[in-house]
DNA sequence: ACCTGAACACCGTTCAAGT
DNA sequence: ACCTGAACACCGTTCAAGT
C-alpha cells in the first residue's frame, strides 16, 4: 500500500461521511487503509496535524471556487463556505480543534476580513466582526449536521407545544440567508 | 467519601478551571474526590450524563441571576449568560456536546425565545434566530476563553502585518457589546 | 445503599526492527 | 524511504464482590 498525505486525508473525509468524527481514530482509519496505525505517523507528526490537514484541504476547495468567483461579495464567500463545510461531516467541529492560519485558510480569513472592510466596519473591530461571521456559519453547518444526524434526544412535550409547526418552520438554506441579512443589515446599521 | 451527583459536578468544574476539559476523564476526577472511578457510575450513567449535569448546574446559576432581574432584555440574558459561562472553563464545548432540554436550560431556551419574538421575530424564523442568538453567545466565551489560555500558535508575519495594532483592538467587553448590537439591530432591520 | 477490584475493549503514540 | 510489531500509558464502562 502506497501511502500519502493526500491519500490519508481523503480517506478519513470517506470516514467521517460514513461514521463521523466521533468513531474516526488512527486504528479505523489505518485498517480502511489496509496498513497498520504506526504507518500513518510516518506522514503526519500526530492526529492533530492529520486534522489540521483536512482543515486545509477543504479551504483549499473554498479558494478554488473563490478563484472563479468574480467581484466575490459576503453572500457568496458565506455560501460557498456552507456548502463546502457540508460536503464534509463533522468539518465544523474540525474546523474548531485545529490551528487556523494554515496557508490556504489563511487565505479565507484575510477574505473575509477584507470583506468586512469594503462593508465598513472600522478598524478596532475587524478581528470581532470576522470572528463573528466565521462563527455563524460553522455554528450553522454544525446544527444542520447535528439536525441531519437525526439521532437527537426528543424535545420536550411542553416545549413542542409552544413551537411552531414544522410547515410554518423556514428550510434551511432560506434560514441561512435569513441569519446572514441579520448579520450583514446589523453590521451596516451599526458602522454609520 | 460521601458522594453526590452535586459534590461530582462542582469537583468537575474545579478539574475544568485548572486544567480543562482535555484533561478532565472519569479517572482523573475520582482521583481529585479520592475514590476509584467506578464508583462516579453509581451516580451518573455515564460520562455523557455527568457532562450534561454540568450544563444543567451552570444553566441554574444563570436562571436564578435572571430571577432577579425584572424586565428582562435581550441584553441583560446575554450578558449574564457570557458571564457564568465564563466562570467555567470549556463550558461552551460541554453546552455542545450535550442534550439541550434538561429542564433549567429549557427554560434560558425558552425565554431566549420569548425576547425574540417581543422583538419583532416571526414565528417562522424564531428557531434559526434563536439558534443564532446562542451560538454568538457560546462562541464568543469560546473564542475568549481559547485565547485567554495563550498556549496558541502564533499567527504568521504576513497576517499580523494587516493586523491592527493591539492599542487599536477593542477590550473584549466593549467588542461583546458590539457583538451583540449587530445581532439585535440586524434583526431589528430584518423584522420590519 | 454505596463503593471497589479487576477486567474488557478501546484510544494516541513511540520506536526498534523489518523491507 | 516506508511500513510494522509490540509495547506504553492512557481512556470509558461493566459487574461481581465487598461493606
Amino acid at each position: 500500500m502506497k501511502l500519502d498525505r493526500q491519500t490519508i486525508q481523503l480517506a478519513a473525509i470517506t470516514l467521517l461521511n460514513e461514521t463521523g468524527l466521533e468513531t474516526l481514530s488512527m486504528r479505523t482509519l489505518a485498517k480502511s487503509l489496509d496498513v497498520k496505525a504506526a504507518s500513518l505517523y510516518f506522514h503526519f507528526k500526530n492526529k492533530d496535524e492529520l486534522m489540521e490537514g483536512i482543515a486545509e484541504l477543504i479551504s483549499g476547495r473554498i479558494s478554488q471556487r473563490l478563484a472563479k468567483v468574480k467581484d466575490c461579495d459576503f453572500y457568496q464567500l458565506a455560501h460557498i463556505l456552507r456548502e463546502e463545510l457540508k460536503r464534509v461531516n463533522d468539518s465544523p467541529k474540525i474546523f474548531e480543534i485545529t490551528y487556523p492560519f494554515t496557508p490556504n485558510r489563511t487565505k479565507l480569513i484575510l477574505l473575509g476580513m477584507q470583506l468586512m472592510q469594503d462593508l465598513g466596519v472600522d478598524q478596532r473591530h475587524l478581528t470581532v466582526a470576522g470572528n463573528m461571521g466565521n462563527n455563524f456559519v460553522l455554528s450553522y453547518v454544525a446544527d444542520e449536521q447535528y439536525f441531519a444526524r437525526g439521532t437527537q434526544r426528543q424535545m420536550p412535550a411542553e416545549f413542542a407545544a409552544q413551537f411552531p409547526s414544522p410547515i410554518d418552520l423556514a428550510n434551511p438554506d432560506e434560514a441561512f440567508d435569513y441569519g446572514l441579512d441579520i448579520f450583514i443589515h446589523g453590521l451596516q446599521a451599526t458602522t454609520k
